[in-house]
DNA sequence: CTATCATTTTACCAATTAGCAAAATGATAG
DNA sequence: CTATCATTTTGCTAATTGGTAAAATGATAG
């Protein structure tokens, strides 16, 4: 009992995995998709995904070619509601998480077989544009 | 902020520094009081506490002789408050919980001077004892 | 001021873990 | 069936962490 309490919260203290559940609170994601916004390996992300699953916080679900992740609906593990919830009200306003939630918001407009073909690429010039930059039709 | 975040939920990840979080849920106790029942070196319990304490989640208070450990109750960290509260509602059942509590009811009962002097000695023939051992007087 | 004693810090070891690259899996499309 | 492609698993390395023993600290009592 312990054991397993230790277990969601070991899983909820990497603040990669925190990202991931941040992200998954606006609903499900493939995995690609929650790759291209963490930008780590998908074998890293994949181990995350695990461990993150391992702790009941979130479910799997396969469609066509891709696998889903969503937050744990079903209740498997009383301790890992209650962590959902207690993370729910914590790190909106983090920089990292509005972020990644900007993020997405633009990779939720590429369509999965381009994203997962060309990862981060198929958003890079949005990403490392900044701000303001004097673009397309400024006048000489 | 999502640094904040970790540090607190690393803190809490970790089996033997819930225990020593939910034995201070009955208020304040001295380090050998908590080194009594949790039994570990006195090192290493100082070091979860002061892990404890980096993440806001106790504070420290010098009595005479002693130094008395006890859940933070000024709020500095909105993060360490939502865990403890989340604590709170767990584990509460656990058996390790369960008997750390009832070690501690005994602890209570010893002098402080003599607990830190002889550690868990002081306890240990109640510890060892089950439950029905045919002791002092049963007939022959 | 010195000795004592509770606590903290340090030095070190064993175990765990996050990360990547690359191989393995397993489903889909032809 | 075979090829492709998303995901997972598998070594492997570097870094972190929990534990102890022992030295250092710092307050108290004489």
């Amino acid at each position: 009992m312990i054991e397993t309490f230790e277990t969601v919260a070991k899983a909820v203290a990497d603040p990669n995995r925190t990202r991931i559940l941040k992200l998954l609170e606006g609903g499900e994601l493939c995995v690609c998709q929650i790759t291209t916004v963490i930008n780590l390996s998908p074998g890293g992300i994949s181990k995350h995904l695990n461990a993150l699953k391992a702790a009941g916080l979130v479910q799997q679900r396969r469609g066509g070619k891709w696998v889903y992740y969503r937050l744990a609906d079903r209740e498997i593990n009383p301790n890992a509601t209650q962590f959902l919830a207690l993370l729910r009200d914590s790190l909106n306003d983090d920089p990292t998480v509005v972020e990644d939630r900007e993020l997405l918001s633009h990779v939720n407009f590429i369509p999965l077989g381009i994203l997962c073909a060309q990862g981060r690429a198929a958003i890079a010039p949005v990403v490392d544009e900044p701000l303001s930059s004097p673009c397309c039709g400024v006048s000489p």
